[in-house]
RNA sequence: GUCCUCUUCGUCUAACGGUUAGGACAUCGCUCUUUCACGGCGAUAACAGGGGUUCGAACCCCCUAGGGGACGCCA
């Protein structure tokens, strides 16, 4: 069996880590069995669809890696293609038209509630023959009316069952002349001869009229797998007007593709106690299969934790990749910073996003140090001596590693000991990097190099100098 | 309301009738670091409830409760 998958949202809105999973398990399943992997915009709304929405779908797919076989299919240019299909039906008796108005339509879905009944369409236009030639109408299904079960087989859901007359029969084609999503899905996904529809669970109770539009021109009938949903955090359906869930959220505070990918790979999904994944290893040993049923919420630690994990094993080159757009934001020049491969792959072994990286490397940048608020306690002469013993013995000629480093910092405690080890600590690495709490002082020190110390440091000595002839 | 569906540590999950209910994140200890972190080691923590079936049930069946989805000229 060729193996074809597709991808098919509706440009009204961000994509959200729920639909980036849809996209993910269709892609590697495609991948897995060397198939085809299709992307479909489903634009047949037209007062919601938006070109940014497309715009934002591609770019998307592509930050994360999953590309898609073909040219993006848009549904709005196939409206020839439907048009001649619901003509044949009409045709051949599957379809009619119905000119109940909306006030109509509302008053019987009025009356459906007040009985607390289910909202079917009545039937009222499905025998009669129309002798005036009015223009508005819309044309519907013409479902086989009886009592009898409609059962269909999700991969994921297994068995499902739904009564037939729980199914009306519903709208193909609008007022307007455009087909509506169900119609629309079932004839491309026919088409494009897409095997397997891994979709939503919210399109569960879509499918029976998906299939039942397939059967009645004897068309074959594609696979089904029904994903469980993915809730926020408060265990509610993510909108796709939610900014929290969007996935530019996550490319903005400093993931990695891979990092989301395997955050979300897991999400439904599980093969024995992995937890880290490359994309590789998803489409080798992902399967459908093994899909839960239960929908599940957001963790944003896990994903932290995942991202610090990719962080620590990419390759300097990718890294860098990333970097770029984080540092060009930041208007940082990294070039200016001569050991910044040797600065981000140690950071990048202990930081879990992007940007904690940047900001370390911030703090290797410039020759000169700006102060922010500074500790009165820090303009003292002892603190004055303090950092010119420093000086004196971090300028002196030695071999530029962290254990004479370590050396020069252990002096400095031997004699300013009665200022107290923290206190040193935290002095020092305020000269050095304007913040308190911060690296271990012989790493900052190490990766400032000596020219940028011995320049921040006699800046400092400088500005207490200055403080201190004010205060006396 | 009707229909569909789901329910294992706080969260993501493992278990395919017999386990001390396993792992991961988080949390909390301890430990390395003369500071910050990283790391290492450990601990707490779950079968929604009630009935069956069975020698034996987290697992099979029924009921209840709770969650989610669908019920549009949205997709």
């Amino acid at each position: 069996m060729n193996i074809i998958t597709r991808f098919a949202p509706s440009p009204t809105g961000y994509l959200h880590i729920g639909s980036i999973r849809t996209a993910l398990y269709s892609w590697l399943y495609a991948r897995k069995y060397n198939g085809k992997f299709i992307l479909r915009i489903e634009d047949t709304d037209i007062n919601r669809s938006n070109k940014k929405y497309v715009k934002h779908i591609l770019y998307v797919l592509e930050w994360l890696g999953l590309y898609w076989d073909d040219q993006p299919y848009y549904q709005s240019d196939r409206y020839d293609f439907y048009q001649d299909i619901i003509n044949t039906m009409l045709n051949k008796g599957l379809a009619y038209k119905c000119f109940c108005s909306r006030e109509r339509l509302e008053f019987v879905r009025n009356i459906c509630l007040t009985k607390k009944k289910d909202f079917l369409y009545d039937g009222f236009c499905r025998d009669k023959c129309f002798s005036y030639k009015k223009k508005n109408y819309i044309v519907r299904f013409k479902n086989i009316i009886d009592k009898s079960v409609f059962i269909f087989y999700d991969i994921v859901y297994g068995k499902i069952i739904i009564s037939n007359n729980k199914i009306d029969d519903f709208i193909i084609r609008r007022s307007n002349g455009i087909p509506t999503y169900n119609f629309c899905v079932s004839l491309d996904d026919y088409d494009m001869c897409v095997s397997h529809i891994i979709r939503g669970n919210d399109h569960l109770n879509n499918t029976p009229k998906q299939i039942k539009i397939l059967d009645s021109l004897n068309l074959k009938v594609p696979l089904y797998a029904h994903l469980p949903m993915i809730l926020n955090v408060n265990k509610e359906k993510m909108s796709k007007r939610s900014k929290n869930f969007n996935l530019k959220r996550y490319i903005k505070s400093g993931f990695l593709p891979e990092s989301v990918l395997n955050y979300i790979v897991r999400l439904g999904w599980s093969y024995r106690d992995k937890e880290l994944f490359s994309l590789n290893e998803m489409k080798c040993l992902f399967s459908l299969e093994k899909v839960r049923k239960s929908s599940c919420c957001l963790n944003n630690k896990k994903i932290k934790w995942i991202n610090k994990c990719h962080l620590s094993s990419i390759s300097y080159k990718r890294l860098l990749y990333y970097l770029k757009p984080f540092f060009f934001k930041r208007k940082i020049f990294f070039a200016k910073i001569n050991n910044i491969s040797e600065i981000i792959s140690f950071f990048a072994q202990r930081t879990d996003s992007l940007i904690d990286i940047v900001n370390y490397c911030d703090l290797f940048v410039d020759k000169k140090i700006k102060f922010t608020k500074v500790n009165h306690d820090y303009i003292s002469y002892q603190i004055y001596n303090l950092l010119q013993f420093f000086l004196k013995h971090i300028s002196k000629e030695m071999s530029w590693n962290k254990s004479n480093i370590t050396l020069v910092i252990n002096l400095c405690l031997r004699n300013y000991f009665f200022l107290g080890y923290a206190k040193i600590f935290q002095v020092l690495r305020f000269f050095l990097i304007g913040k308190e709490k911060n690296l271990s002082l012989n790493i900052i020190i190490l990766f400032l190099q000596k020219n940028k110390v011995t320049s921040r440091i006699i800046c400092s000595i400088k500005f207490v100098k200055s403080k201190l002839k004010k205060t006396y």
